[in-house]
DNA sequence: CAAATGCTTCGACTAGGAACGAAGTATGAA
DNA sequence: TTCATACTTCGTTCCTAGTCGAAGCATTTG
């Protein structure tokens, strides 16, 4: 009754267990389907449908009709970024699902949050950027910002920056992970770097998975280019 | 059933209208009695009663028993800062309850978030000190800091730099506005600075509110101490 | 065209949980 | 001790919202 957004339906969104699950399938960045969403939740498909289209009529979702495949992502990166507040708090509580499947050490190793690179490769590569003087902060708006030889140097690795430039998506974000409580790189450089390493054949993202496999190769590589003091 | 934090059980809690009013209501940063936080969500004793109980079993919440009033806090700035992130969320989607009261214009001028100034003061505060080159960033750990210019500064003010140096709480923080979208000050210099305003009598605080009354003299000696270019 | 796939809508069922009031417990004041 | 305040616990009512299966659309494939 008082002043302020209305949080309550959001939470409420976020609330129901089948609808978290679809959330957190989706932090991976690709679009899934109405099938694809309901397995992940563990949902017959009428009632996934009705929880996407109350995900969608709460602004959490958009939709891409293609075919006869409907894909899902999440709204915006706003969305990502309180996803990943609230595991950062349950994280933190340790009410983690301690599921350790076999999956959860390649979880831990390197996975995909949202559209970029997290775990410990990703952590690894922001601190390298930073130890460098590759990264600047901008106090007065506060974003993070590539040094010119930060620029020299991603460009080097073939990145073309003039486009993630024109973008309206800031080029550098920093983004607390759950699992390391550590900062890594997002924004559109980070979505841009994790392309150029799958381009390179370093990375590779397994379908369906948050996880991001690294070829012995591309490890190397990586921990040649990103070298940590 | 995948891996990941349980997101559902939070955003669950944060689901219930009472609950969301409850917790909006402590983003004051004050501790506030039952009976208090009963009324603040429109809902009876018994009923706020069993609420708190579930936002503190959830680790949302603090409790502190003083003789025969238990006061509730929120458990920590985490906290603060998902909710914070879900208004800005919620905000941007014009999900905001456009209660324009006659509130709203001085909620928006200042007041405080959790437990450090807000609203339109803030932010000038917050792009004052960027600008003089007071604050930078440690892109290593991204945390803000002061330099050793801000550190005088701010103790000229008359702030004690040395205690807040040794909690285990950044002293230094940037939160994000939900009403502005723009970063203000928050963290231990953040909570300080607000304390050195009331002391000052620049500032005070209507109780059970979110508003900071920041006075005529205050005004004045604000805008001199924090000019902005 | 028909058959198959992907998804939505409808209807019915059920469970969980939010609400209140009344009675019970604990702390403080008279 | 007695009364008042602050809060909790209990029991009940009620309603929302999640669930499924069956049937209906829509689109692609054969």
């Amino acid at each position: 009754m008082k002043e302020g957004p209305d949080i309550a339906q959001i939470g409420a969104l976020i609330g129901d267990p089948a609808r978290a699950n679809m959330l957190t399938a989706l932090m991976s960045g690709k679009a899934l389907t109405v099938s694809e969403l309901a397995q992940e939740a563990g949902v017959g498909l009428s009632t996934a449908s009705s929880h996407l289209t109350k995900l969608q009529d709460g602004g959490l979702l958009s939709q891409a009709k293609q075919g006869r495949h409907r894909y899902f992502t999440l709204a915006g990166p706003e969305v990502g970024e309180v996803l990943e507040a609230l595991m950062g708090l349950a994280a933190h509580q340790g009410h983690l699902r301690t599921r350790t499947g076999p999956k959860d050490p390649a979880l831990r190793a390197a996975r995909v949050c949202y559209d970029h690179l997290a775990g410990d490769m990703a952590v690894r590569i922001f601190d390298s950027l930073s130890q460098r003087d590759f990264l600047s902060l901008d106090t007065h708006t506060s974003s993070l910002a590539l040094t010119h030889e930060g620029e020299n140097f991603v460009e080097k690795l073939g990145i073309d920056l003039e486009p993630l430039k024109k973008g309206r998506r800031p080029v550098c974000r920093s983004c607390l992970d759950w699992s390391e409580r550590r900062n890594h790189l997002a924004g559109a450089l980070g979505a841009a770097l994790l392309t150029r390493f799958q381009d390179l054949g370093w990375a590779r993202r397994e379908k369906a998975s948050r996880i991001v496999q690294i070829s012995p190769a591309g490890q190397q590589e990586l921990l040649k280019v990103f070298p940590v003091a």
